[in-house]
DNA sequence: CTGAAAGCGCTTACAG
DNA sequence: CTGAAAGCGCTTACAG
C-alpha cells in the first residue's frame, strides 16, 4: 500500500544553507564575533550577542561540524564502533553500553558493520579513521590488525572487545571464557554426565577456541582422553539445529548438550522442542527466555563489556599512557530453575 | 582481573599525520596531482601515479574525509539514523536493514539514540544535521518535528520509520497496526473469547493508539460497548509482568491476553510461567522463541522496514521529487503451533 | 598529462 | 570587547 499524504506541499525551491558569514553579515559584525557568540565563547557585549543570535535564528543557521572539526585539530567528536552485525543483540548491547558512557563526555557514535568479514572489517575501520574518529572500538573478526599500528601511534585510542588484539598492542576487554566453560563442564560431570555434546562456533573464532579449551580442561581432568569426539561445530541457528538433531538421533546420544553461544543455543532449543526425552541443555550467553525455557546459562552482561571498553578509551583520551591492558570480565553460571534474574537493560 | 600484556611496547613518540601535501612533496609532484592519483581520477602518467602511491604508502597517508567532504559540497557520505535505544533489537534490526542497502550505495551509518526522550531526540537529530548527513532516518518518539522543516527544504531527505511524521511533510514507513490488531482480535472472538485483556503501551505512543483502535473496532463490531475496561497500560517487561499477574488474579480474569509489543509480551510470558490454567497469549511483534513457547504472534520484519526506508531515501537522493509518501507494510498473523517460521536475519 | 590559485566553513593566533 | 588574516586538508575550476 502506498499513497500520497493529502495536502502535502510541492517540493519547495531550495534555499541554500546559511553560513557563519551570512549570519555575521546580517548582524553587522565580523565573522569572528559571530563565531564567538554561537560557540559560546566569552567577551561579547550582550547587545551584540543578542543581534547575532537573532540573525542566526532568522537564517536558520546550523553550524557545519565538518568545518569546525577540520579547523580545530581535525579530530571530530565522533567515536567509531565496528561490530559484526547490527541485527545481533550481543553486539548492539555492547554498543549501547559504550554509547551511554561516551555521550556523557560529549562523544557520538559512528557504527559500521563488518558482516563478520575480515576484509570488510578492515575497510570500514579505515573509513572511520579517515573521518578522524577520536577513538575506535572493534569487536574483531579478523585476526590481522597490524594495519592499525600507525594509526594507534598517531594517538587514536583503540579498544578491542570480546576478543583480544593480536598484532597491535591495544587495550582489550574479554570474558573469562575458558574458566567459565571449564567450571560449567565440571558441574555437568558432577551431575553424572559423561556423554556431553559440545556445540562450538567455527575453528578460528577466538572465543570458540577458548571455550573448547575449557571443555577440554574439565574432560581431561576426569580422564576423558577422547574429549574431541564430543566437539561439534555450528555457526548459526540453522546449522546448530541440524547438528543437535543428528546428535540425538545417533547412537550413543549425549545426555547433555552444551551450546557455546546464544545463536547455537537457539538452534538447539529449536531442535529439541517437543522431544520426548530431552537432554540437559546448557548455553553460553544469557538470554531473556532462559528461565522460562528451563535452560542453564553462563551469564554475562554485554552492556557492561561496552561500558568497560568506553571507560578504557576515555582513560586513554584523558592522557593515561603505558602498556595496553587486557581486562577480563567474570561470567556467572545460572542453573535452570534458580529463579535468579540477572540485571538486564530491558525489563526483568 | 586486570593485568598488563607482557612485552607491549612503551608509548611511542607521536609522529604527526601525513597530509596530501607531504605525499606530493615526497613524490615530487603538485598537491593536485597527488590528489588525482589517490582519489582515482584519470589523466596521470603511470610512472607519476606509481611514485605518488609509493609516497603515500611510505608516509602511511590516510585522506581526511572531513576536509574532502567539506570541500566537495559540505555533504558527507554518512547518513544519520536516530533510534530510541541500541539495546532494543526492534530498532537495531531496522537499522540493519537500512544499512545493508545504503552501503551498496557507498553510504555509511551514523547512529544516535534518543533514549526515547523527545528533547534528546531533537538534540541528536540536529547534531547529525550539523555533520551534514546526506539523509536522515528517524524512528521518532517526539511528535513535534517542525524544527526539521528548514533542513528538509534544504534538500536533506528524511524518512520516518514505524511512526509517521506529524508536522513535517516527510516520507514514512509504517505497519498496518490497526488492521492487524482488529483481525487478530476477531480471531480471538471467533474462538469464543470475550474477556480479552489488552496490554498496550503508554497513551501518546502512536503505534499503541493505532493498535488499541483496532481492538476497539473488533470489540464494537460484536457489540462490546465497554471495550475500554479491557485496555491496560504497560511500558516495559516489568510493568507488563505486574499487570498480567494482577489481571489473572482478579475477579473476571481474562481468558486471553493480547500484548501489543514484544516487551510487553515478554512480561506476560514471565508472569504466566508455570501458571496452572494459563490464558491464550497473543503478541504483536514476532520473536525467536514464539513457536517454542506456543504463542501466536503478529509478525513483521523490522529489517524490511529499514530496507524500505533506505529505498525511499535513495529515491529522493536520486532526484525523485513530489509529495511525501506513506508506505504501509502488511503484517502477518502466525497462530501458535502453525509450525511456520517467518524469515529472519539470524537463523531459523 | 600537470599545476597554481581559490575556496569549502569554520577556528586559531594575534592585534588592537 | 571586536576584527583582519591565516589556515585546517582537501577538491573545484581554470589554465597550460
Amino acid at each position: 500500500m502506498t499513497f500520497d499524504v493529502p495536502g502535502a506541499p510541492e517540493a519547495a525551491p531550495r534555499p541554500s544553507r546559511a553560513t557563519l558569514r551570512d549570519v555575521a553579515h546580517l548582524a553587522g559584525v565580523s565573522i569572528k564575533t559571530a563565531s564567538r557568540v554561537l560557540s559560546g565563547q566569552p567577551n561579547v557585549r550582550d547587545e551584540t550577542a543578542r543581534r547575532v543570535r537573532e540573525a542566526a535564528r532568522t537564517l536558520r543557521f546550523r553550524p557545519n561540524r565538518l568545518a569546525r572539526d577540520l579547523r580545530s585539530g581535525a579530530v571530530s567528536t565522533a567515536v567509531g564502533f565496528v561490530i559484526g552485525d547490527l541485527s545481533n543483540p550481543f553486539y548492539t548491547q555492547i554498543a549501547a553500553g559504550a554509547e551511554r558512557l561516551l555521550r556523557e563526555h560529549g562523544l557520538e557514535l559512528f557504527i559500521a558493520t563488518s558482516d563478520e568479514d575480515p576484509e570488510r572489517e578492515r575497510r570500514v575501520t579505515l573509513t572511520m579513521l579517515e573521518r578522524r574518529v577520536r577513538a575506535l572500538f572493534v569487536v574483531p573478526v579478523a585476526d590481522e590488525h597490524a594495519y592499525l599500528v600507525p594509526e594507534q601511534q598517531l594517538g587514536t585510542p583503540m579498544v578491542f572487545i570480546d576478543r583480544p588484539a593480536v598484532d597491535v598492542a591495544a587495550d582489550s576487554i574479554v570474558l573469562d571464557n575458558r574458566r567459565a566453560v571449564r567450571e560449567a563442564t565440571e558441574r555437568l560431570i558432577a551431575l553424572g554426565h559423561r556423554r556431553i555434546g559440545l556445540l562450538a562456533d567455527r575453528t578460528g573464532v577466538w572465543t570458540a577456541s577458548e571455550r573448547v579449551a575449557g571443555f577440554a580442561d574439565a574432560m581431561r581432568a576426569v580422564g576423558t582422553a577422547d574429549w574431541q569426539r564430543w566437539v561439534h561445530r555450528a555457526h548459526d541457528v540453522g546449522t546448530a539445529r541440524s547438528v543437535a538433531t543428528e546428535l540425538l538421533a545417533g547412537p550413543d546420544a549425549p545426555t547433555a548438550l552444551f551450546a557455546l553461544n546464544n545463536r547455537i543455543t537457539a538452534g538447539v532449543i529449536d531442535a529439541l522442542a517437543g522431544a520426548p526425552d530431552p537432554p540437559a541443555i546448557l548455553g553460553f550467553d544469557d538470554f531473556e527466555f532462559a528461565p522460562t525455557l528451563g535452560i542453564s546459562v553462563i551469564a554475562h552482561d554485554p552492556v557492561d563489556l561496552g561500558r568497560r571498553a568506553a571507560e578504557t578509551a576515555l582513560d586513554r583520551l584523558g592522557g593515561r599512557t603505558g602498556m595496553p591492558q587486557q581486562i577480563v570480565l567474570p561470567t556467572r553460571f545460572i542453573p535452570r530453575g534458580s529463579g535468579e534474574r540477572p540485571p538486564r537493560e530491558h525489563g526483568s
